[in-house]
DNA sequence: GTCTATAATGAGATAGAC
DNA sequence: GTCTATCTCATTATAGAC
């Protein structure tokens, strides 16, 4: 309520959205304090007040990156039909990886700048997968995919792949700035590819019946 | 023979060699000239005798990976049997890949520090792309793989996606920093993956027996 | 070809007035 | 909270002697 709280600076959030969209339209390497301010339409000595390093700035972003990953998460687990769960789980994935790529494709210096974050990040890596693992081997169990340990083991591993690579992939081979909701599904269509031939008859319908992967082959998206 | 061809320098090839091994175990934005001085045991000033600019440093080693690269895909296309072929094309593929990982890793640092380098990384791409797309429309021709178009190309963005981006998997998640022959057999074993549900009986006893990919479900591989 | 300077730049960061 | 002014420092790059 007060200023006292904190919270409630206007120009610290403006400052962490404004590196958010620098950082990923630039990349994290490229973008100086200079920089900053001026897109932020401050001094350079008031980005100082707000963050008296710029590391910190990447701690505190990745903060918010991990709330919102887990949220997605757990909503993912709480709430929803079986069947229409994965169709939104990957959806709100791929959003979230969109809009926080920084952190996927500048990696290495995102390391260099906040040593700090390294183990954090590989705890949020270490989630996903267990997810990821989670989510097939429910599908197994319901009979939705038929595959044995090794072959449920292989496929998280290779959608893991795919999915967090795949914004990476959209931009470095086809020049893709602007994401749409079709490079999504593209994505997620990608993706059913590597579980698609392990699905049984009923896990096939139900994936169809929830709609969520049907663009077929997305032909040459450009931009 | 003589100095004057200018290709035997020996400083020179040790700047280069010394550089692709420093970038690859610390980050291509993480070093200096001060440093590749210091571990070729030369001095600053000679260093920029014989590269006016850093950046002409980056644009030398990629010429040499382009070369590389080249030569391990054109090797496939000429030499031994057909059943053999991919084992060995990826064996070569990820060597390259390991050893030049730094290009893949920090694309983005590359682009920024040698704009250059852009058009020719794009057509390098491409060729990647359309050599594993020949392969597999080789494979579904003489019946060892079925599938229709839209699946082979959707197989052929998943394989190339895992592939690319194995080596950097296996540090991120793995820690991975001395690559053995057992990750990259794990590398060509996750890939098989997503070709193994589509092979025929014929493809599958062909890839068996070129013994190519035989590893099995990789354990816990670390460091 | 190799060295010892040294210049030139540009980045992150601070002090202190308003 | 915000600004102006300034500092410190690392990095790329050059000049010129050996």
């Amino acid at each position: 309520m007060a200023t006292t709280t904190g919270r409630r600076s206007g120009t610290r959030q403006r400052i962490l959205e404004t590196c958010r969209e620098l950082f990923n339209r630039r990349g994290t390497a490229d973008i100086t304090t200079a920089e900053i301010a001026a897109a932020v339409g401050i001094n350079e000595g008031n980005l100082y007040y707000h963050f008296k390093r710029k590391e910190q700035i990447l701690e505190t972003l990745f903060a918010a990156f991990a709330a919102e990953l887990r949220e997605v998460a757990a909503a993912d687990l709480a709430e929803g039909e079986a069947e229409t769960r994965a169709a939104r789980y990957f959806r709100g994935w791929f959003g979230l990886m969109w809009e926080w790529r920084f952190f996927y494709r500048d990696a290495m210096v995102v390391r260099r700048l906040a040593p700090g974050l390294q183990a954090e990040l590989e705890t949020l890596a270490d989630e996903g997968q267990a997810d990821l693992r989670r989510a097939l081997r429910s599908m197994a169990a319901n009979g939705l995919i038929v595959a044995d340990d090794d072959e449920l083991e292989r496929m998280m591993v290779n959608a893991w792949i795919v999915a967090t690579y795949w914004i990476d992939y959209l931009r470095m081979r086809h020049g893709v700035g602007d994401i749409t909701r079709r490079h999504l599904d593209w994505g997620a269509w990608q993706l059913m590819g590597i579980f698609e031939p392990y699905l049984t008859a009923e896990g096939r319908r139900l994936l169809a019946a929830a709609g969520g992967v049907r663009p077929g082959p997305v032909p040459e998206v450009q931009a």
